[in-house]
DNA sequence: GCATCCATGTAACCAGTTACATGATTTG
DNA sequence: CAAATCATGTAACTGGTTACATGGATGC
């Protein structure tokens, strides 16, 4: 299902930038887990461009922002810090290619995360860039989650116990852990349903 | 590194199993999530018996347990039964398969928990089967997860914050549950200890 | 005797990785 | 000018997945 395209599309949302830098920015938003290498990620950005969900903004022919309002302020500078790198310098065949969101991806970003087959892995990137969507999708992203969550506490519940001393702790662990993610999203969840108000 | 391979000897640790059965046992240990599908289970079944660390316990030429002590008596109890019906009913060349582990498959078990390189995923199948290897490496387990995730808090509190809502209930909730796996391995870590005296 | 589960296995695919090849730019 | 870092990309591999093919055993 492609999480490392629904992840490029998210933080191109927040600034214009090139395959090595969205890297890096990937590294933080997705935490020092889950972090894409190049090996993946230029084939992915070969992909969304084909797709005409990222398009290359060259540096002379669109010095302006085109981005509504992304709130996200150290985004807008590094975006212009890659443009004016770009700008400066003369480059040819194999100079950095900064890459842009398109109209058609940011529907695209929208409809991904809208999509209900969602995963641990997907669900924390889609969390992380729910903010681009309409808040019913947010909120039914987060209830999908909590369903899902509290079809496995059920099922790690029904499983019989198991004698053995290290596999027990595991089990009681990680069933403390979903209930707390239960109780997390809730949490969510209820500011979420405020915010519709 | 295989996790498939290194839960499969552990579950066979407990009991002879055929592969269909021993998929029904890998889903309750490894808990819904990681479960194996058929078409990398017996590629894998095949692989461990290649290697000598599994065998095809016929039902006729073998009836004995050759189990020292596993400690789990639904274990025994369900290897019984596999052994029973595999003995009442005649078959073809496409009956069941029981395999049981080596006495190369249970040091080959011990070898790949002692192995250093351990993700998430293969940090929880380790200890779900660690009770099978010597307390010292049980121990190193256990240590070396405990720094792993402590350096992965250190990453995570380094990165500069976010302005974006969802994102920084995110990392704010991450943050926590590395906090509580921590403090969960120090509980371990304490019992583990005391074991050794 | 037909449906349904049990049981094994293969083939095609998939999303990602590491290792490699290439070269431009910066810095000491 | 050499070394480090920035930057893009390809090829081979990996550890799985789903879908498919096959057939025995059970139960109604």
């Amino acid at each position: 299902m492609h999480v490392i395209e629904l992840a490029i599309l998210g933080v191109l949302t927040d600034a214009d930038l090139h395959g090595y830098e969205l890297k890096k920015r990937l590294r933080e938003v997705l935490g020092p887990l889950s972090s894409v290498s190049f090996g993946s990620l230029y084939p992915a950005l070969a992909r969304l461009e084909r797709a005409g969900y990222v398009k290359a903004v060259e540096a002379e022919t669109s010095p302006v922002t085109t981005m509504p309002m992304t709130g996200s302020l150290a985004g807008e500078a590094a975006a212009f810090r890659a443009r004016r790198r770009a700008s400066t310098t003369t480059r040819g065949p194999r100079g950095k290619k900064v890459y842009g969101i398109t109209e058609d991806g940011r529907a695209r970003l929208c409809e991904l995360i809208a999509d209900p087959a969602d995963d641990d892995r997907a669900f924390n990137v889609k969390l992380a860039f729910c903010r681009v969507c309409p808040p019913e999708d947010r909120l039914a992203l987060l209830q999908r989650r909590r369903r899902a969550l509290a079809d496995r506490l059920t099922e790690t519940k029904s499983t019989r116990k198991v004698a053995d001393r290290y596999r027990r702790a595991l089990v009681e662990h990680d069933t403390e852990g979903i209930e707390r993610d239960i109780a997390w999203l809730d949490r969510l969840l209820e500011t979420e349903r405020e915010e519709i108000q």
